[in-house]
DNA sequence: AATGAATGAGCCTTCATTCAT
DNA sequence: AATGAATGAAGGCTCATTCAT
C-alpha cells in the first residue's frame, strides 16, 4: 500500500478466455482430487475463485466441463509426446524418446495424468470413449514403430502374433510404470524409459545374459 | 415334519451366509455396471432380491459393502492364479501358467475384474489401498520369479535395474492386455499369455530375429 | 394425557394410499395458491406434512404431480356434473341440472377449479392438452343436448351455424360466469344456472324456430 | 456533416422510445411463447437484440416489464374495439360491430391475445388485477348496451337478473369463442360475431320482452 | 428375520439482477 | 449510451441411511 498504488485484492472482471482457463485448471485439480462423481461444482467454483453461474455460462454442465478437461489434457499429452519424438533416428530410439517425453509429461502434470488415467475410464460413457481413443492413438503409434522395426530386420509379420496386441501390452506397461512411479519420484524419466526398453525391446532373458539396451546418443 | 424342525413353508428365511452371498453377488454386478458412486443401494437391494435394511444389517454401509466385494473378488483372483501355477517347473513356465490362470479368471469373472481393475482404484481411499495391495502381491510374485531366473543364470541383480520396477511393468502389461482382450473374446487365455511371455521374457528384438518362446510342455 | 392414553402427536407411518391422497391434496392447494411454476416442492411437502423424498417416491416429478392433480380433479368434476344430470327430463332441464351441478362443484372445490381453469392452461404442454380434453368433453355434452333439442323441434342443423361453436361459446360463458361468481359468493348455483339458461337457451330456441339475427347493413 | 450533427456511422444509438418499443415487442413475443415465469430475461434481450442492462435501465424489473406489456396490449385492444363500434346505430348493431372488431384484433395480434388472456390471469397479483380491470371495462360496455336495449323496449330491469352477470357471461362466451377460433382460422370474424349475436342477443331479447325460462320442477 | 415407510443432507442447475468498463 | 462479466439465492431431484412394525 505504501510502495505500490496497485491494488491486488480485486482482480475481477477478467476476459472470458482467462476465466475459462482458470476454471478448467481448477476442474482438473478437483477431478483429480476426488474423481468425477464425488467432485462438486461448488468445489470447482471455489478453487477457481469464480461463482458457479460463470462455470455454467462458460463451460456448460458438469459433464461438459469434465469432457473439456479430458480433451484439453489429452491433447496436451499427445502434443508433448509427439514433440519429444525424434523422427530421424532408428525406431528403438524413437520409442525411447517418446517414452521419455511421456514420463516427462506425467511428472510435470500429475493431476492431468490422474484424471486421464484413473478417473475418466471409470466413469464410462463419453469419457471412456475419449480415453479409449487416446489410448488407441498411442497404440497406433507404437504399432507403427514395431512394424517398421520388423521391416528393417526383413521380417514379415508372424501370423501368431498381433502387432497391435503387443503394442497394447507395451502401452499398458508404460502406463502401469507411470502409476508405480508416482510414489517413487526420485527416478528420472529417462531411467524409466530405459527399463521399459530393456524389458520389451530387448527382453528379460537377454538382460539376464548381460545384454543391455542403451540409448545410442542422447 | 417329524424329522426336521425346519418347515418348508418359508421360502424366505435363508441362513445368513446365503443371504450375504446373494447380496455380495448383486453388489458386484451393480458396481461393475455403474461404478461405485453412481451405484445405488436401491439397485443392489433390487438385484439381490433383498430389502435394504437387510443389507445394512448384514454387511454395513455402502463403503463396507464395496470393500467386502473387493476383498472377496481379490482373494478369489489370488487363489485362482496361485492354484494355476505349477511350482515344480522352470520360472518361465511358472510365469506362463500364472498368466494363463489370470486370463482364465478374467474370462470367467468379467464383473469381478471390472470392479477390481476399473472401479476400485478410481474411488481412492481405502479401496485404492486394497487394490494397491493386490497389485503389490502380484508384483511380489513376479519379482520372485524374475530374481530366481536371474540366480539360475548366475547373475547378481544389476544395480541399474529394479526387479520390482520390471515386475510392475510386466504386471501392468498383463492388466492392459486383459482390458484390450475384453473386446476380442476369440483369443484364448493361453495365446494371450504367450504374447506376454514373448514380449517380456524373450524381448521384441529376439522375436524379430525368429526366436520364439514356447511352453515346454502343457 | 389425562383423559386419553391416545397420543396424537406422532401420526406417522401411514399406508401409502393415505400419504398419496395427503400429498395430492396439498399439491392442489399449493398449485392453486401460486400456479405451477412458482409453486415449490418444498411448500407442497410442508403443507402435506411429508418430506420431499416421499413425494418423489410416490408421485414422481413435479410435472407428474401436477398432472395427477389435474387428472384427479378433472375426473371429480366430470363425475360430479354427470351425477347431477337427470337423464329422464327434457334437454333444457338436463342442461340446467348439469350447470347447477357444475356451479355446485366450483363452490365446493374452489382450489380444484382454480387449478383446472386458471393454471393448467397457462402452463401449456401436456397440461393444456389435458384441460383441452376436459373442455372438449364438456362441449361434446352440450352439443349433444343442443342437437337433440334441434331434433325435437324438427329442425335440420342450419349450415350457417356450428353446433360445436355454439356449445363452445356456452361452455365459455359458463366458465366465465364461474370466475365472476368467485367474488360474489352470495348467489346460489341455481340462480347462476338460470341466468345462463335465459341468456343462451332462449336465444337458441329462437334460432331453432327459424328466427335469425342478421346485421342490418354493414 | 455540415447540415447535421447526427453521424450515420452509429447504427446503434437509437432514441429511447424506439428501444423501448423493440423491447416491449420482444417481451410480448417471449411471454406469449412461454408464459411469464418460464420466460427468461435472457431470451427477451436476445429477441430484442438489446443487452439486459438496457432492459432494466429502460423498463425496470421483469415484473415491470410484464406489466407494461399487459398495459400496452390492453390499451391497444380497447382502442381497437372502441374504434370499431359505430355509435350511431342500434344497440345490437353496436354490439355486433364491437365483437367483429374484437375478433379482428385477436386475429391480427395473436401474441397479444395469448398474453392477455392465457398468461396474465394465471400469474395473479398485480397482473390479474390489470386483466380483471380490462374485463370489467368490457363488461361495463356490454352492460351499457344491454341496459340501453332494455330501455328502448320500455323495460325496467328485472330484479331477478343481473345485467352485469349477463354481460359477464356474454364477454366470457366471446373470449371462449376466441380461443376456440385460434385452431380454426378459416372462419371470418364477422361470422363468429354473428354466432354470438344469435346465441345471446336473441335470448336476451326474449328476456326483455318478458319471456323467462324457468326450471319446470326442481 | 424382514421390510415398507420415512427423511436430512447435498448436488446440479438456472435465473433475475447488478457492477465496472 | 451500452454491454460483457459476475453472482446470491433458490429450486428440483436423489441418495445413503434408519425407524417402526
Amino acid at each position: 500500500m505504501t510502495e505500490s498504488g496497485q491494488q491486488v485484492e480485486k482482480a475481477k472482471r477478467l476476459p472470458r478466455a482467462v476465466r475459462e482457463r482458470q476454471i478448467l485448471d481448477a476442474a482438473v485439480t478437483v477431478f483429480a482430487r476426488h474423481g468425477y462423481h464425488p467432485a462438486s461444482m461448488d468445489e470447482v467454483s471455489e478453487v477457481a475463485g469464480v461463482s458457479k453461474p460463470m462455470i455454467y455460462s462458460y463451460l456448460g454442465s458438469k459433464e461438459d466441463l469434465f469432457l473439456q478437461c479430458i480433451r484439453r489434457e489429452a491433447n496436451l499429452l499427445i502434443d508433448t509426446v509427439q514433440a519429444g519424438i525424434d523422427l530421424d533416428v532408428a525406431p528403438d530410439m524413437q520409442l525411447w524418446t517418446g517414452l521419455r517425453a511421456f514420463y516427462g509429461f506425467v511428472a510435470d502434470h500429475r493431476e492431468s495424468w490422474t484424471v486421464l488415467h484413473q478417473q475418466a475410464l471409470a466413469v464410462g460413457g463419453k469419457f471412456a470413449t475419449e480415453i479409449t481413443a487416446l489410448r488407441e492413438h498411442a497404440i497406433a503409434m507404437v504399432t507403427k514403430l514395431v512394424v517398421s522395426q520388423g521391416s528393417r530386420k526383413g521380417l514379415a509379420e508372424q501370423a501368431e502374433f498381433s502387432g497391435e496386441g503387443l503394442a497394447a501390452a507395451l502401452v499398458g506397461a508404460a502406463e502401469a510404470l507411470a502409476d508405480w512411479w508416482l510414489d517413487r519420484p526420485d527416478i528420472s524419466p529417462g531411467v524409466l524409459a530405459s527399463w521399459l526398453m530393456n524389458l520389451t525391446w530387448l527382453g528379460f532373458n537377454d538382460l539376464v545374459e548381460g545384454q543391455v539396451w542403451r540409448p545410442t546418443d542422447a
